[in-house]
RNA sequence: GGCGCCGUGGCGGAGUGGUUACGCAGCGGUCUGCAAAACCGCGUACACCGGUUCAAAUCCGGUCGGUGCCUCCA
């Protein structure tokens, strides 16, 4: 398995720390609305990392969070739920759209019971002792609005600030991120802990004396959830390409200065664009899956569009792309259903080799693209050939792994029922008597059931258009 | 201003030195009771300008255009 590491810029065999066992820790949603389709490609393409390990044949322990205490779940909660406590606003704001998200997740084919899901609601106690010993160990220091994580202490420390991207490393001296004005040529201080205002929520915390009432930083989140619930180091980290900076550098920052390894590869996607810009909630150009639903697109849709692009490259979302990969689903699913309609004089066809080349391409820093061409490919001959009815196991294997990799639920396909298959009977005998009339009539019939028939030189051929 | 990425046929999107990826759409044909599917063929794709090379979409340099991060962000 090779996989592309932001740490190094290349694209490296993956070595895991314990051998056939790949730890991950994917970034989560921001549980405060809908998310959009472009935090979905995300989200599928750590579900795909878990599926091309998994494929390849490593055990994986994936951990993804759900950062439910935030500027924006706050300020959303109290607007939402102007009754309630700041506390029970928060939790009954997140909670709901956890279930949404959850929803979103399922309908796009990703496997939410192979991860575990955390929230940061749940994990401030880790938080506050990691918090409490980078203060000991003086990388963290209390500031009237905070306690903040100092990246001079941390580069005079010998560690390097800046891993991920090269940074403009002038004018660093204890700037720190303050939301009225910033500079954009320096390196800031971000915040490990908020002290309380206003209506916030808030957590308890004594630290040296002093009672920090408050909540905690973004990036102290991630880093206490994903050793707690995985060790550290651990293998793999992954998220969109915004998340590399700030948030996973400061993660590294804060989970190196005590240790010294915190992930050992870090694995970002590109950007959904709409109109050649990026999806996002400021600019206002995003869709939902709802909006893809009410179009009348299948949800998997969405996902087939995504998986035709390599995840490290950006894609631009059109309804026409859309229209193009419902296209090449539908031609899939007619494809499958053949395993209910396997002919005894169909040449045969080398399953095997195109269930390698799938696992190939997977384990290529999962070239779905790829995987897909060689889907194509299997489509094309079993088109061409039929499916021999020996060679049923072989197919079956062949869509397994296809399904296993892609998540496009490419076996999931039923057999027609035995009223149906009469009436494909009853139709082969009236061609067989040319009676053309009766024949078209079946064809009708089965089409309002969903069922499509065409005559090829094998004999009739169903499938669900 | 700093650090990046990208520019492939009507559309989407692979390909990183030498054989048309693939998908969608289009045109012509074969097949067919019809339909559909399938199959065969077609359209001389690689932003521009230089360079390296026997050979470049692919490597190097420059130009133009787009875009991302630098501030919450998948």
């Amino acid at each position: 398995m090779k996989l592309h590491n932001t740490l190094t810029k290349t694209t490296e065999p993956f070595k895991p720390l314990q051998t056939g066992l790949a730890t991950i820790y994917s970034c989560g949603p921001t549980v405060y609305d809908h998310i959009h389709i472009g935090n979905l490609r995300a989200f599928i393409m750590a579900d795909s990392l878990r599926r091309c390990l998994e494929t390849n044949g490593y055990r994986v322990q994936q951990v993804m969070n759900y950062t439910d205490v935030d500027d924006k779940t706050i300020a959303r909660s109290q607007k939402d739920f102007p009754d309630d406590s700041p506390e029970e606003a928060l939790k009954n704001l997140t909670r709901k759209y956890e279930d949404i998200f959850t929803q979103d997740m399922q309908l796009i084919g990703n496997d939410v019971k192979s991860v575990k899901f955390v929230r940061a609601t749940e994990s401030i106690e880790a938080m506050q002792q990691l918090i409490k010993q980078l203060y000991d160990a003086k990388f963290a220091y209390l500031a009237d609005d905070g306690v903040y994580f100092s990246i001079q202490k941390y580069r005079d420390s010998g560690k390097k600030y800046g891993q991920l991207l090269k940074l403009d490393t002038k004018n660093t001296s204890e700037s720190r991120i303050n939301n009225d004005e910033y500079d954009k040529e320096s390196v800031h201080d971000f915040a490990l802990w908020k002290l309380h205002k206003g209506t916030e929520p808030g957590w308890e915390f004594e630290l040296d004396g002093h009672s920090l009432f408050g909540r905690p930083g973004w990036h102290i989140e991630c880093s206490a959830m994903s050793s707690t619930n995985l060790g550290q180091p651990f293998d793999i980290h992954t998220g969109g390409v915004d998340n590399i900076f700030p948030h996973h550098e400061n993660e590294i920052a804060q989970s190196t200065a005590l240790q010294d390894n915190y992930a050992n590869y870090f694995v970002h996607n590109e950007h959904l664009l709409v109109d050649g810009r990026k999806m996002s909630k400021s600019l206002n150009n995003f869709f939902t899956l709802q909006d893809i639903e009410d179009k009348g697109f299948d949800p998997l849709i969405f996902r087939m569009l995504v998986l035709q692009a390599h995840y490290r490259s950006q894609l631009n979302f059109t309804w026409e792309s859309l229209e193009a990969a419902q296209n090449r689903l539908q031609g899939y699913d007619a494809m499958t259903v053949q395993q209910w309609q396997t002919s005894k004089t169909a040449d045969e066809i080398n399953f095997k080799d195109i269930e390698e080349e799938m696992k190939r391409r997977a384990a290529d820093d999962m070239d779905t693209p790829q995987v897909l061409a060689a889907l194509s490919n299997l489509t094309k001959a079993v088109d061409a050939n039929g499916i021999a009815t020996k060679q049923l196991d072989d197919f079956r294997s062949a869509l397994a792994t296809a399904d296993a990799i892609l998540g496009l639920n490419l076996l999931s396909q039923p057999d027609i029922d035995s009223e149906q298959k009469q009436l494909l009977k009853d139709r082969q005998k009236a061609r067989d008597a040319k009676d053309w009339a009766t024949t078209d009539a079946i064809r009708d019939k089965l089409l309002e059931d969903g069922i499509a028939v065409r005559d090829t030189p094998n004999g009739q051929i169903w499938s669900r258009p």
